[in-house]
DNA sequence: AGACGATGGTCTGAAACGTACGATGGGGAC
DNA sequence: GTCCCCATCGTACGTTTCAGACCATCGTCT
């Protein structure tokens, strides 16, 4: 981040994260103080730190961080990518669930859908001609196309449940330790 | 997991959840022999400690256990999934990669989204029609829609990315710390 | 009898996390 | 002009999570 905005502190770090990558990667802010330190002390990062009222820190990168971040850049992916969605693990489970909890959960998760859609949306209404950015809009079409899937997706559940084609009992325990 | 399943060991877990929720939401091993254990001493789970050689620790569901249970699952869901994706990471910032990362990098994707919607497609295959099955397996159906997204996403960039469409420079550092 | 893989479990040091807390400065209300 | 609020900027710290090394047992095949 700093190496594409220039010189930076933590706190414009958060602010510029919040904007963008943290829609895909979230990070606590507590953390863009330490790991900045943590680069600077491996020599990836500079520090210039102001003796004005504010005592600013302000980091920049420097050569050997360029090389590294590039490198970086350059690695292949491995990993598939991870997913933490709650919605997800309760409808898996939901044959443990009361009626109606499915087609709620179902309901919620296509409003919450549509307004991240939304916001997305408007974001790329606002800054999808400005050619500075353009590049970095690109993954704002990764996360629309995951949004409405997902919408898609709970839509149907909301339906199916609305039509009571979902099981949703709440039976009694099954037995088995084996298979 | 525990209700579902009825009696299991922590191994138990780790394998069933290997083949199912773990794809949305990955469990470290160790944490399979933690939780339990914690869950026991707050009363929702009961331990059956085996006398014999092997000594497994089965745990079960007590009845405030699932009272616990049925309460979290009609709980309304606040947060938006989580999500972490390494590789859209690398393509935000790929305005400062060399030339060909960005192409390298989305047909790895197309590539393990490929095999992952594989794997996907040959799980409904085999258990698609078994009815026992068939509520645990709606959840596969948001997988695929996701994956079928992120497939023809990364399609696309590897495409615009070989008829070099997309910028990819090297360029100089910007100057701004403002905005 | 021995090898080996699946089963079953524990421990630990390092990261990550959340969150409370402290401080400064600029700008508007009055 | 002064006062206060909010955005800015930063630190500290206890708790969870995590990866991964490690250990033991059992069944089965050779």
């Amino acid at each position: 981040m700093i190496a594409m905005r220039g010189p930076s502190t933590s706190y414009d770090l958060k602010r510029a994260i919040g904007r963008s990558v943290g829609y895909f990667w979230n990070f606590p802010h507590a953390q863009l103080y330490s790991e900045p330190k943590r680069l600077q002390e491996a020599g990836l990062l500079v520090l210039h730190e102001e003796e004005s009222g504010r005592r600013r820190k302000i980091y920049s990168i420097t050569e050997e961080g360029s090389v590294a971040l590039r490198a970086w850049l350059a690695e292949p992916v491995n990993e598939h990518f991870e997913m933490r969605d709650i919605a997800e693990i309760k409808l898996f489970f939901s044959e443990l669930a009361g009626p109606g909890d499915v087609a709620r959960l179902a309901r919620e998760q296509v409003h919450q859908h549509e307004r991240r859609i939304d916001e997305y949306e408007r974001m790329r209404e606002r800054y999808g001609d400005i050619p500075e950015l353009a590049g970095r809009m690109i993954t704002l079409d990764l996360g629309l196309g995951m949004e409405y899937a997902a919408l898609e997706f709970w839509k149907s559940v909301r339906d199916r449940a609305d039509r009571g084609e979902l099981p949703e009992m709440m039976s009694g325990k099954r037995s088995a330790r084996s298979s």
